[in-house]
DNA sequence: TCTCATTTGTTCGAGTTTGAACGTTTCAGA
DNA sequence: TCTGAAACGTTCAAACTCGAACAAATGAGA
């Protein structure tokens, strides 16, 4: 993930007061920064940054450390100043990961904390259902936490019984992005996660206005938003009687380099032969790849080839800048924890709350204008 | 994109109200401004510009920053203070009913709407969909809303047809009680929703700890909450392995005094016969008159046969008081308040949410023990 | 039509923000 | 403890923005 050397600000500057919000945001995400990396992400001279972080600490927003800053800690002494309250309560967070997806939950869970004035305590998790217990256990044992916020690994018996043993905690769970399957008991749990399945409809929904009659899906099985989004990219095609069976449906997990390309190959050659002219693409670094693929191979996007990507972390990098489905990442971690705000007020008498989010589709150049040459891909279809 | 050099002003210059709200709509859109871009984009000079951001930042309604303007932001010290949350708006609310179901629902929403200085309008409707349409006109018409909560009919065509036209309003819409199917585009409705598929399946699942092992199902269909009922019921026999064509099923819509007697008495015959021993019963008035019936007929309630009701109206009146599903009716109207309290306050941005609310299982004594004379079923059963 | 109040534009000195250069401080490893 | 590399802060200059003062334009009401 060190490609971040364009500057996203590529064209416009951003104003001292949006830099340091964007600060705070990378702060409250990862909990602590460099001078280095916030100035070549930003785009600006690290001398710029550190009177940024001199600003902050200046009002006990951050604590200033050597090479960068962290969230303000008991332990700088200058802050000492203002802190009228102490916290309320300390909730603690098991995320997944903490380079990819988690860290804008996170940095939305943190800001909304701020509001509720609440402690949060964020721990990083494997994607496994043994890992996250360990994790939460440990949480539980020395941290003397009020309610936990999770996001844990589902499959397998493993992950049922891990469901079971946090639906049977003393302490309030929210879980992020994840839903209890029906058949686990699983009454005491609340969740709010986004409607992927919704966000892929979009998706398709939009191809199909933009003139496209064959839309194929490639996903990463590997994730665990993969089967949401195919589900809903196999509900829009019903809903517009698009033949399912003749749809591409491919899956590229675990493939790298050589192996990909020759994989993309082999779906641009599905999709001459179908009549497909435009994909969704999960995962938008994917997404990346494939474009730059096509771009590769002479297929003009989004010309002959639409392309839409599912997630927004880096879709506007591509050339063309690819169309993408943004989860709301930060409000999932902002409903996590009003959730948990309330129920910890609140108490049993409170319904469980189950919220779904939707994501927003980010309509860029990759998705735009009428499929080109229709005939032609006809004409070959029907070979 | 400072190729908006023909300022728009070609025909009549802007008044200073107009401009200010045109910089406020480039402001959400962008989230900041520069002075330059904007005074060129509608053709005055910049001085005037920054007057505007004056006063606009005197209001509190933007951040001040060197050469422009931000969405006003919590680093912003200047604003930090005055929140005085003047603004209070008119929320219309269509329900289908005041004299069932609904009259708490409203109440939670009226709750709510003092907790958030809100002002409610409660309309009545009939279940049915171009009165919905006629009474939220009405509403539109004549009290200026700015948000609308609703509980739309959403059968048939029309239903359909209602659901197309309430997306499209201009002002925020809040379902209650009811969620848009997905073939409907309806991107924008949000909800707030009892899972009553869920408390048929908790009401299952607790007949089945307290020994049942045939639990049928008497229903309502002219009730829109029907469905639901059937399909956790359904669910919950699936995951119990209970055989579902074997279970009983009985609707007893548009029946009255004889008719129903009779039909009571067509279920008892069939609970004996196929060995049921406890029965989910919608609507909890029916509850009480089946258990009357029972009681009437000589069979034991809950030693022969085992009730709870859906819903929790009056259930606690019968003789034995029933166990019953109380879906969490002040909540739906709390919670749809508080959707749409933070949809006018942060506006485009907030992400479309939907909430689904767990229902409470209230245990009295028509479900508790051990269903009598298991064996006899049993027996029956093996015929 | 005239007058007055309000709004808008121009000019220009004062104030802000940013980055480069360079000397000082801090840190980590020997 | 020493030392080199990195981080830091001061100073200065360039570019830019801001707002006061005054002038011009506009519109409402007498």
């Amino acid at each position: 993930m060190s490609s971040e050397q364009t500057p996203e600000t590529a064209g416009k500057s951003l104003f001292s007061l949006q830099r340091r919000e964007r600060l705070m945001e990378e702060l409250r995400a990862h909990g602590a920064i460099t001078v280095r990396d916030i100035a070549a992400k930003l785009g600006v001279s690290e001398l710029t940054i550190r009177r940024d972080v001199n600003t902050l600490a200046d009002e006990g927003l951050v604590s200033r450390v050597h090479g960068g800053a962290t969230l303000p800690s008991p332990l700088d002494r200058s802050v000492s100043v203002g802190r009228p309250s102490a916290h309320s309560y300390s909730i603690g967070m098991v995320v997944p990961s903490l380079d990819y997806y988690w860290p804008q939950v996170i940095s939305g869970a943190r800001g909304e904390a701020e509001v509720q004035n609440l402690r949060i305590l964020v721990r990083g998790s494997a994607y496994d259902a043994a890992d996250n217990r360990r994790q939460v256990q440990a949480l539980l044992d020395t941290q003397n936490i009020d309610g936990l916020i999770v996001a844990p690994d589902m499959s397998g018996d493993h992950g049922k019984e891990l469901l079971r043993w946090l639906n049977a905690l003393p302490i309030p769970v929210v879980m992020a992005e994840r839903r209890a399957p029906l058949e686990i008991p699983s009454h005491r749990l609340e969740w709010v996660a986004t409607d992927h399945s919704f966000g892929a409809g979009m998706a398709v929904r939009h191809l199909w206005q933009e003139g496209h009659r064959m839309i194929g899906c490639l996903t990463d099985s590997t994730s665990p938003t993969s089967p949401h989004v195919v589900r809903g990219w196999k509900q829009a095609l019903a809903a517009l009687k698009i033949p399912l069976e003749k749809s591409i449906h491919e899956d590229s997990a675990k493939l790298d380099n050589g192996d990909r390309a020759k994989h993309f190959d082999h779906v641009l050659e599905l999709c001459r032969s179908t009549g497909t002219t435009a994909m969704l693409v999960h995962s938008d670094t994917q997404a990346v790849a494939f474009v730059q693929h096509c771009v590769d191979r002479g297929v003009d996007v989004p010309g002959s080839m639409a392309i839409v990507g599912y997630d927004d972390e880096v879709a506007y990098l591509a050339e063309p800048a690819i169309s993408a489905v943004r989860p709301p990442k930060n409000y999932v971690g902002k409903v996590a924890v009003q959730l948990m705000a309330a129920r910890l007020a609140e108490g049993r008498m409170r319904p469980v709350h189950r919220i779904d989010l939707n994501p927003e589709l980010i309509v860029r150049d990759s998705s735009l204008g009428a499929p080109r040459g229709v005939a032609d891909v006809l004409l070959e279809d029907s070979l």
